[in-house]
DNA sequence: GGATTGGGTCAGTGACGTTGACACATTTTT
DNA sequence: AAAAATGTGTCAACGTCACTGACCCAATCC
């Protein structure tokens, strides 16, 4: 059982060089297992609700952030999941269709279509994330605050400079109080009722 | 301020216990941010010198699992991977056939198929792992051994029991050092040389 | 009035996963 | 020796989620 932490060997005082570029190896062979088991796992909770509704992970996603800054953009949300509008539009329309989210137009540029979740939408997007919540909770109890501390800036570090610059927006506007599940004020808010059609 | 339905309030510092929820709200939130941009871009590196090749993530975590433990069956590889026996086929038999992956016949049961890299797979996922190593690397470098530390533990409570007892078998047989690149001596090893087709 | 921008949509493609059913060789059990 | 179980491969059909290219409409900008 390797002893863990960084850099320099914690056992074997052996060959400097030779030791030293083992443990690296080793160290980021785990860190592959890791990520692909940890994220699978993380995953798999909200996936088995999903199917049950005909949901996929890329539904998860959309109702994800939108909760997380409802009022956002086509656009902004194209960008911070970083995908193509097509593949956008083959998730966004079912969970419009179906009433999960909300479009409105925007006050300022009327060809905006703001998101934002429905009760219904807001609804399943809890029911997914406290399934989420549990698994990661029980994650964290186990692993100390210490621990989620150091994930939180190692998981940050994987973030190419562009992710870090979406999750800082993110985490300026946090989601807004619960209560209003409707379309309630958000910057530049709807204009004043739903959309008028597809157009 | 609107009233809550279920949710936490927003701003109240007050209340140990509510404010305390509200912590652990957003708290997870950003958990769920940090692993989806996260693990997006820790692998956006090695897909993209997959896709030069016509592979994909799928063909990687073939490579990545043989290199670690080559001589892996089939059937053990299915259970790591935690995929149907088709799905396997469909990335594994074109990395055979290119050359990547070679099997030979287990010694003790001539039914299993050991799986084990060829120099030209070795090759590869070495590449594909220094990228990834960069990438890694890079993100522990900033955030420093303990918080190394700690994401490893964080990520090993995201794993379910059955990953977790994978990963403790794959920790035990530590990839044979390097130096003898082809199909060296693993457990029960090789009966001969190659398969003698695919019939 | 023309160009640009925000958004939607049609059509085709590919990667990666699924289930079900069947084939074949080898090993184990009876 | 016959029967059953095991390890692996394969055909066929299907679903999700991504992609590209092309085009349309409405609204805004210049």
């Amino acid at each position: 059982m390797p002893d863990t932490v960084d850099g320099p060997p914690t056992t074997a005082p052996v060959g400097a060089g030779r030791n030293l570029l083992f443990l690296r190896e080793e160290e980021l062979r785990l860190a592959q297992d890791l990520l692909f088991f940890g994220y699978r796992d993380f995953t798999a909770g909200a996936d088995q609700i999903l199917a049950e509704l005909d949901l996929g992970r890329a539904h998860h996603r959309v109702l994800h952030f939108v909760g997380r800054r409802p009022g956002i953009t086509v656009g902004d949300l194209l960008g911070i999941l970083g995908i193509t509008k097509q593949s956008l539009g083959r998730v966004l329309t079912p969970l419009i269709e179906q009433g999960y989210v909300l479009q409105s137009p925007g006050r300022n540029d009327r060809r905006q279509r703001l998101l934002s979740l429905t009760p219904k939408g807001e609804a399943l997007e809890r029911q997914l994330f406290e399934r989420q919540r549990e698994w990661v909770m029980r994650a964290y109890r186990e692993a100390g605050p210490v621990a989620v501390e150091g994930f939180r800036r190692v998981m940050r570090g994987l973030m190419g400079a562009e992710a870090r610059g979406q999750l800082e927006r993110l985490e300026q506007r946090p989601r807004p109080v619960a209560g209003r599940p409707h379309a309630a004020s958000f910057p530049g808010g709807p204009a004043a009722t739903d959309w008028p059609g597809t157009g």
